[in-house]
DNA sequence: ATGGCGAATGCAATTCGA
């Protein structure tokens, strides 16, 4: 089984390259990010030619978050409200960021993280206290299910310097500070592993990549899409891949998808 | 340090992303 996922920076923008990376690779479940679209305007008809279900949460113009999945899922739901309650999730629910469901028996979770904008300021606030509900989020799936899981997508952290082209000086940039790192560090202390270092343990493989200054073709990039996973199913996956090779397509999306392969 | 590029909105210029 295949897993993937993909900040594809515009659902109706990249809906070509979508479809033709999907009738090639046909993985079982692809998670996109940022489709940055209402549901009613989802371009639904490419995707399900080719096989899939779809389950999206969209909004107007930012965010939005889809899961394509060969066999039907089971117990989706968007959103952290119904998981951690109303109340708790109240600050967060109006933008689209969260979507789950189970598929043979893996919980998945598709995740688009905030941005955070500049260290300090509300928006970075808000990114933290987001990765504080995620883990409260996780935890009672931990609770209530006996399911391994999946969460995948768009974490806009980089853990390790060695995801970054060029790390010097930045633990001042947004995606590297250590109270980002920090945070997510604590939602993956619940029992996640990052399954992409199972297989590549040297830098140099990044993600995303600025559509600023030739960001791409001076491989000057960030790795901060990624699949982390329980132990049971981290120990059963045999591939993590990056698909460099869409980022160098005509009118691409700034990042790559990652896949991984059971 | 700054701005650069691209998408959405909505029709020019601004916001947002990372």
């Amino acid at each position: 089984m295949k897993i993937a996922t993909w900040n594809v920076n515009s659902i109706r923008t990249r809906q070509d390259i979508v479809k033709e990376w999907l009738a090639k690779n046909l993985v079982d479940v692809l998670c996109l990010q940022e489709t940055k679209v209402i549901d009613a305007d989802f371009p639904r008809s490419p995707f399900e030619e080719l096989g899939y279900h779809l389950y999206i949460s969209g909004q107007k113009a930012y965010n939005g978050v889809a899961i394509f999945s060969l066999n039907p899922m089971e117990d989706v739901s968007t959103g952290f409200a119904p998981i951690v309650g109303d109340l708790e999730a109240e600050e967060f629910e109006s933008q689209k960021r969260v979507i789950t469901g189970i598929m043979e028996g893996i919980r998945i979770v598709n995740l688009y993280v905030p941005n955070g904008g500049g260290l300090d300021s509300d928006k970075y606030h808000y990114k933290l206290g987001w990765l504080s509900i995620l883990r409260k989020y996780l935890e009672v799936f931990r609770k209530k299910e006996q399911l391994e899981i999946c969460i995948c997508g768009d974490f806009n952290i980089a853990l390790e310097d060695i995801d970054i082209y060029n790390p010097k000086g930045k633990e001042n940039h947004i995606m590297s500070s250590p109270p980002e790192r920090e945070a997510l560090n604590k939602v993956l202390e619940i029992g996640f592993f990052d399954v992409f270092r199972k297989f590549t343990s040297e830098g140099g493989y990044y993600t995303w990549w600025d559509y600023r200054g030739g960001g791409f073709q001076r491989n000057r990039g960030w790795r901060i899409d990624t699949h982390y996973l329980t132990s049971n199913l981290y120990e059963k996956v045999v591939n993590s891949t990056i698909d460099k090779a869409t980022r160098g397509l005509p009118k691409p999306s700034d990042h790559a998808p990652v896949i991984l392969e059971l």
